[in-house]
DNA sequence: CTAGGTCCTAGAGCGCTCTCTAGGTCAACT
DNA sequence: AGTTGACCTAGAGAGCGCTCTAGGACCTAG
């Protein structure tokens, strides 16, 4: 292994090359990407994993302005570590929230979902209300 | 109860009067909302039940076209129950898959916060890693 | 009569996160 | 020599979901 181009590692990452390219400019990667001597990008596999990282904080709504706090507390060195747990403790409580957030919506549309499942199994499929205003109600409810 | 105001419909929605007129041009609202002679919205408890649904679909991700589809749907009338249940069965799975991904970003991130607390618990909160490499594996990892 | 508050429309602007373009370098194949 | 394909930079553009502004109407209390 003796590094990634930009384009191996948005093979593994998923990522496109313009959102890798646009992550570095953004002070997202913890390592300055080393270049060859044609200034292209060589990756390592700890620059992988790093990304790997962001993209679960990122897939978990944490915006790049705050993973890049992040980057930065972790480029300066030991020293900060309560710093970091403070922001990865505040970012947990977050995605806690989001996930009770989706099972309520989740319950409501589970609702939903179960409601129409009934009637278009009952009906053969059409006409199963009488009037458009019986439609609205059991709709707004 | 003889109608609502925006203003009074953005207290109970949470919703902006801004963002109240915005649905409203698009498509959003299952009724036409009533007016004054004035021109002034006039909402009914429905109008905000229907709001209330239209932001659990938001704010579990799903998008303003598709919330004016289903909308369109609702408008129409009887007959395409099938339709609105496809709908909102794609989007149960879109939020089950969400809630999956969020929690495994918690699993992940639950794993860093229990490692900086161990280390920050332990010593007394600084200079807990001798140098900059060791540093940069670990979080890498 | 005036000031304050709520409302109206039409449309511009914003924040975020990419995504894409233009214009170019470089190395390898045919 | 020419073509292909991966890469480079700087910066424009796009999509989404609001949010805000400008300019104005109307109502009520003081």
């Amino acid at each position: 292994m003796g590094g990634l181009s930009i384009g191996q590692v948005a093979e593994r990452t998923g990522l496109s090359v313009h959102a890798l390219r646009f992550y570095e400019r953004e002070g997202l990667l913890a390592d300055a990407v080393r270049r060859e001597s044609n200034g292209r990008r060589v990756y390592t596999e700890d620059d992988v994993d790093w990304l790997n990282m962001c993209i679960k904080f990122r897939s978990s709504g944490m915006p790049l302005d705050t993973i890049r706090k992040y980057t930065e507390l972790v480029r300066q060195g030991a020293g900060n570590e309560a710093d970091r747990l403070a922001l990865l403790k505040s970012h947990q409580d977050y995605v806690r929230a989001q996930i009770e957030e989706l099972n309520e919506c989740l319950n409501v549309i589970t609702w939903k979902v179960d409601f129409y499942q009934e009637h278009v199994d009952a009906g053969t499929a059409d006409c199963l209300w009488a009037t458009p205003s019986t439609q609205t109600a059991s709709e707004a409810s």
